[in-house]
DNA sequence: TACATACAC
DNA sequence: AATGGTGTATGTA
């Protein structure tokens, strides 16, 4: 959307056009630690250097020192040894070879020529700083103050008022608390822009029945066919008024039907849109923002006026083009689209295929005429950041949550996958995917769960001794296709145990038959937490009488998936995740056995949990290990396998997150002291 | 296939 | 107290 870029036009470009990258960028560089890319990125009118150096100042004393900037510091690092690894390269290269490229780059270009095509009269819409129109329409309050929508950790936008402080779209509150102290910052309310977004759909899918939005504001239409039919409209079919009853006609161009859309969604709404008019998707949407906010523009449907258009444009404002392929391009002189076409010879040489097409493509003012949806997602995912979590047992507990969440959404679009992701962001925001593949798709939290966990579990083991100090995880599923009725009904071996597992015994006792009752079971005010758990008020880390029992299900280690006869409580459990996490072929296990000064230590050959049980237990767990593996081997192909064992994925942890304060919450019982 | 990056919104 | 979440594409190995 209009308001989330880092960076954006809201009046006519003229001078800008030309030199407002490069002035951004010597501005910033003076006030950010020459960190670029925390810097405002700004090229709007009207804004005086003074107040431009200002902002970045203070962008750079709030974030200086941080994590987060220090991250930005290492990437902007990496960006330059390539730009440094480029320029090697280029150097390598001699003067025939770069005309010869140039040749080749012109036959290219004579092809996309070829494909030119003024046939199609594409349009851009994009709704005015979106979300924080809906809130000052709602709000008439905030109308006349600086605003912007989000919290205090990130900003969705802000209202024209509080741009000019420098507030931006993708900023922290409390950064742009700091430099606009008067700032009013409303909570996102998703469910009502989803409403407003859906009006105006209704209005655009009237001009174009395939209209494809790209977000809740944003969307592109072909009016082709439109403009056609329209010929032999009558007054009356071209003919709105305001809730007024003013009446407008409207007349039969691009540009009025554009007028009239946007006049439309403003009497609907109350809210107002830009727009482009352009014979491709590209030139509709850079045209969109240029006379942003309330206005449209149109490029003449000719190739001479494409070029011109094109000619001083910045290669920055083109969609696809970012913060990145822009320094790239930079360091090497390209700064406009026609430069991309001067340095065609040199970019043939450096990039891809597919990036040097599309830069001759951008350079000749040529995209897409094809407005259409795009075929089925690709994948789903569910990511959450939060503040440090470092113990195996909250790391566990979390991925399990994020994987519940994942399975509900893919089940409510019927959709099963067979590769997943997880992703994870250290405390110092280095971030790290990891894959495994499924021999088939799943749907079942279990399934993906025990993956998932294995993916983890291998995190945490790489950094072992250091504990996986993490602020974010994610859990994304991939190569997705429908579940199909058929393999709705149709019980794996997996489920089927499962099903014959029968009710599920939780942690502390807790007996829970279905998913809903799982999470019932985790809401404070829930009668289990209040009466069943005596002394859990008092001594959350104490063993509630409850699991005490001879048999001890309820702790299940989402490590080795084993009910070790150890574990009494959670401090021992907690010992016990980390002594299969840390101590688990090697001497630092007896090491720690010893310090124990445990009389009874046995490691399970099967799971290689070592157990300081008496030997008739010790040989009950075999027993049962030995008996579980068998049915996992039959399993396997379908969870990812370890050197040591193989994994059910039975659910280890409760799941849910304290909402407050979490006095009552399982989680918390988790917190053993240590 | 796995992973990292870049990008959009 | 302190910098988001979801999805796609692409390069590389």
């Amino acid at each position: 959307m209009e308001e989330e870029g880092d960076e954006e036009g809201e009046e006519q470009w003229d001078q800008i056009w030309n030199q407002g990258e490069q002035d951004y960028v010597a501005a910033a560089g003076s006030n950010t630690g020459g960190l670029d890319r925390m810097a405002l990125n700004d090229n709007k009118a009207g804004m005086g250097n003074l107040d431009k150096e200002r902002i970045n100042k203070v962008i750079y004393e709030m974030s200086k020192g941080s994590k987060y900037y220090e991250n930005e510091q290492r990437k902007e690092e990496q960006v330059k040894a390539k730009i440094a690894a480029q320029h090697k390269q280029i150097q390598s290269f001699d003067a025939r070879e770069i005309e010869k490229s140039e040749l080749q780059a012109d036959a290219m270009l004579a092809a996309i020529e070829e494909m030119r095509d003024f046939s199609r009269t594409i349009v851009h819409i994009d709704m005015d700083a979106f979300y924080a129109a809906v809130e000052m329409r709602d709000n008439p309050s905030l109308k006349n103050i600086p605003m912007a929508v989000g919290g205090s950790a990130m900003l969705s936008t802000s209202n024209y008022e509080a741009r000019r402080f420098g507030v931006r779209a993708a900023m922290p509150g409390f950064i742009a608390k700091k430099l606009c102290p008067d700032l009013v910052i409303v909570p996102t309310n998703f469910d009502k822009y989803r409403q407003v977004s859906k009006d105006v759909k209704e209005i655009l899918l009237q001009y174009d029945p395939n209209m494809c939005p790209m977000s809740l504001d944003e969307a592109y239409l072909d009016i082709t066919q439109h403009l056609a039919e329209r010929k032999n409209f009558d007054a009356e079919q071209k003919t709105f008024r305001t809730a007024d009853g003013e009446q407008r006609m409207f007349g039969v161009d691009a540009e009025d039907v554009v007028q009239e859309i946007r006049f439309r969604i403003e009497v609907k709404t109350q809210l107002t849109a830009s727009a482009g008019i352009a014979p491709n998707m590209m030139l509709a949407k850079v045209c969109s923002d240029f006379n942003k906010p309330n206005g449209q523009y149109l490029i003449p449907f000719n190739r001479q006026a494409v070029m011109d258009f094109v000619k001083d444009l910045p290669v920055r404002k083109v969609c696809g083009i970012g913060r990145v392929s822009c320094s790239m391009l930079g360091a090497m002189g390209v700064v406009t689209c026609s430069d991309l076409f001067r340095k065609r010879g040199l970019l043939l040489k450096l990039y891809s295929a597919i990036s040097f097409n599309y830069f001759l493509r951008v350079s000749a003012g040529v995209g897409s005429t094809s407005v259409q949806r795009g075929d089925d997602r690709k994948s789903m995912s569910t990511e959450r950041t939060f503040a440090e979590i470092n113990r195996p047992a909250e790391l566990f507990a979390k991925c399990y949550e994020l994987c519940e969440a994942l399975v509900e959404d893919l089940k409510k679009e019927n959709l099963k996958g067979k590769t997943i992701t997880l992703k994870i962001k250290t405390i110092k925001y280095i971030v790290r995917t990891k894959a495994h593949s499924l021999l088939n798709a799943t749907q079942d939290v279990q399934l993906l769960y025990s993956t998932a966990r294995d993916l983890l579990r291998t995190e945490i083991r790489l950094c072992s001794p250091e504990p996986l100090r993490l602020r974010l995880m994610g859990v994304r599923m991939s190569n997705l296709s429908p579940a199909s009725k058929s393999s709705d009904t149709q019980i794996t071996i997996h489920q089927m145990l499962k099903k014959s597992r029968g009710e599920q015994k939780l942690p502390f006792g807790a007996v829970v038959s279905g998913a809903d009752r799982f999470l019932s079971f985790m809401e404070q005010k829930d009668p289990y937490v209040d009466e069943d758990l005596p002394g859990a008020n008092a001594f959350p880390d104490e063993v509630p009488h409850t699991s005490t029992e001879k048999d001890n299900t309820e702790f299940i280690c989402p490590v080795c998936d084993e009910h070790p006869e150890d574990c009494v409580d959670l401090r021992t459990f907690n010992e016990h995740i980390d002594l299969c996490l840390f101590h688990t072929n090697d001497e630092k296990k007896e090491e720690k056995v010893e310090e124990k000064g445990e009389d009874f230590a046995f490691k399970c050959p099967v799971c290689c949990v070592v157990l300081k049980s008496p030997l008739d237990s010790f040989n009950a767990h075999v027993d049962a290990c030995l008996n579980r593996s068998a049915i996992k081997e039959i399993l396997s192909e379908e969870s990812l396998s370890t050197p040591r064992k193989r994994s059910s994925g039975a659910s280890p942890f409760p799941a849910k997150k304290p909402k407050t304060d979490g006095r009552h919450t399982l989680l918390n019982y988790f917190k053993s002291p240590k």
